[in-house]
RNA sequence: CGGGGUGUAGCGCAGUUGGUAGCGCGCUACGUUCGGGACGUAGAGGUCGCCCGUUCGAAUCGGGUCACCCCGACCA
């Protein structure tokens, strides 16, 4: 008997402890803050990213791959960037181990110190730009559109499995233009890239927005973000995109000629979604039996149960099964027939519940003898029986409602934990009660973000895109306001 | 780095006034089962996180240390 499962009521480690770690997602490991990412999580992670992939090359990107070290002079060259990073980063400063001659074991070899250290990327821009400064000399080498999907490394204090390791996987798109305007542009198309996936790929709704300077991504002139809400009331930044002006070009020295045969200075973007989404897929949907995976992601969309006493009766049931897992396949549907003799029936229910596994068909000696079987959904949890024939259809139609369905959910959710306050005291109280995402007035000032913040862990999420206009006051400073700005708790 | 908590079988946990370790799940074998995590019988599995101390005797008491989790500061 599966030990009782909590979701939205507790905290996140609820979920990743009982949840997570039991549907074989991801466990702790040996190393501090990092995790392990077991095989049936990665192949979430691995559909994420095939799928990120194609759209960033539908928008004109490339992939490349730079180092994983850093030397730690590069850091020096943009200031805000340093601040922001230096505080969490992994150094390297030896180059060789030997054997302890004072015991046993083995020590860094006090001879082998590097003459500069190396850091262990939090983030690659400086290593890029460095780079990029050997590719362009013309307008005519312009944009370059890079990205790389890599592993970073950044030794935060404290660490969250999923939301906040200190090793985790990510891409990195890293672009140069000719002008503002451009690589605006382009920072926005990403934003929308994101904004596209976690919808219409995650089935989770997202708010788009750019950041107050206080969020600001260090080294960012303008930093836009989509901003998920969890089914606990917490927000979580999903994916960010960057307009870095020409700070890092700057910081480079990266010039290039102009048409009119003028230097300037490039104008930068990058932008950066992790494996931070697979927490966010997973607190965004999963229920009390476990995961719920929006089929478009689900590494097993489909998987084929038999249910038999003899070895006759699994024969038929196999015959029948493996014709629909090559119709499923040939309309592009990767079917799972589990036909492991080990498990019972039940056993296997109750797994691919645990799993996410959006549509379960049962066969067994009743549906033998009525061309039948039974169909289950994972969103909602119901059965039904269903002919034989056409079943492939009905599994491909039923695979789009349950995509569809996931995503309304979510959106209901976000839509019944919007609030609207107008006074300090009613944002406090929907933060303690009910909490999500409120919508007030702020007067623009860091000062006064600062303080909300302080008193009561909430912060602006963004400021959201085509944000409506309306003259109000500021909940705190009593200030004008010429909009609402999006607060939360956030993990 | 501050505050709190936990380290005992693969996992989750119990362990009384100190007396030499147990439960559930899982695992192995056999049989009956198989349409919602089956049941019976018989088994296997632990230097009680690590070190030092107190004691005739320590999972238990004292000191230290390490690791992990939670709450803060920091952050994708």
């Amino acid at each position: 008997m599966a030990k009782e499962l909590t979701s939205r009521s507790e905290n996140y480690s609820q979920w990743y402890n009982d949840l997570v770690i039991k549907a074989d997602m991801a466990e702790n490991s040996a190393v501090r803050g990092c995790m392990v990412i077991k095989p049936y999580g990665y192949a979430i992670w691995e559909k994420m990213q095939s799928v990120l992939d194609r759209m960033f090359k539908d928008t004109g990107h490339v992939n490349a791959y730079f180092p994983l070290f850093i030397p730690k002079s590069f850091f020096s060259k943009e200031a805000s960037h340093v601040e922001g990073f230096a505080k969490e980063c992994a150094v390297v400063t030896h180059y060789r181990l030997m054997t302890d001659p004072e015991g046993k074991g083995v020590v860094v070899d006090p001879e082998a110190r590097l003459e500069e250290e190396l850091i262990v990327r939090p983030t690659s821009e400086t290593i890029i730009w460095n780079t990029y400064k050997n590719w362009i000399q013309s307008y005519r080498d312009l944009p370059i559109k890079c990205n790389q999907w890599a592993n970073v490394v950044r030794w935060e204090m404290r660490t969250r499995l999923f939301l906040r390791t200190a090793e985790f996987l990510w891409q990195e798109g890293h672009t140069a233009h000719e002008s503002a305007r451009e690589a605006i542009e382009e920072t926005e198309t990403m934003l929308k890239v994101y904004a596209d996936f976690a919808e219409n790929y995650m089935a989770m709704p997202v708010v788009q927005g750019v950041k107050t300077a206080n969020e600001r991504f260090a080294g960012a002139l303008e930093t836009y973000t989509i901003e998920a809400l969890m089914q606990d009331g917490k927000a979580l930044q999903s994916g960010t995109s960057h307009f870095l002006g020409q700070n890092f070009a700057k910081a480079f020295d990266v010039t290039f000629t102009n048409n009119e045969g003028k230097l300037d200075y490039v104008w930068a973007t990058s932008w950066g979604v992790s494996t931070r989404l697979m927490g966010a897929l997973i607190m965004a949907h999963s229920d009390d039996n476990g995961l719920v995976l929006p089929p478009k992601l689900a590494p097993i969309p489909v998987v084929i149960v038999p249910i038999y006493k003899t070895k006759e009766e699994l024969d038929k049931i196999s015959v029948i099964a493996k014709d629909l897992v090559a119709k499923f396949k040939s309309m592009g549907i990767e079917a799972k027939y589990d036909d492991n003799d080990k498990k019972k029936p039940g056993w296997k229910f109750a797994e691919y519940e645990l799993k996410g596994v959006p549509v379960r068909l049962a066969i067994g000696p009743r549906d033998l003898e009525n061309n039948n079987a039974e169909v289950a959904r994972r969103d909602t949890l119901t059965k039904e029986t269903v002919s034989l024939d056409g079943i492939d259809q009905y599994v491909v139609n039923l695979l789009n409602d349950i995509q569809k369905n996931i995503f309304s959910k979510a959106l209901k959710f976000r839509e019944e934990s919007t609030t609207r306050v107008d006074s300090f005291d009613e944002f406090k109280k929907v933060l303690d009660e009910k909490g999500g995402f409120i919508l007030a007035h702020w007067d623009g000032t860091s000062e006064t973000e600062e303080q909300i913040k302080a008193e009561t862990k909430a912060t602006i999420r963004c400021i959201p895109l085509n944000n409506e206009q309306e003259d109000g006051k500021c909940i705190f400073s009593g200030k004008p306001s010429k909009q609402r700005v999006l607060f939360a708790r956030a993990y």
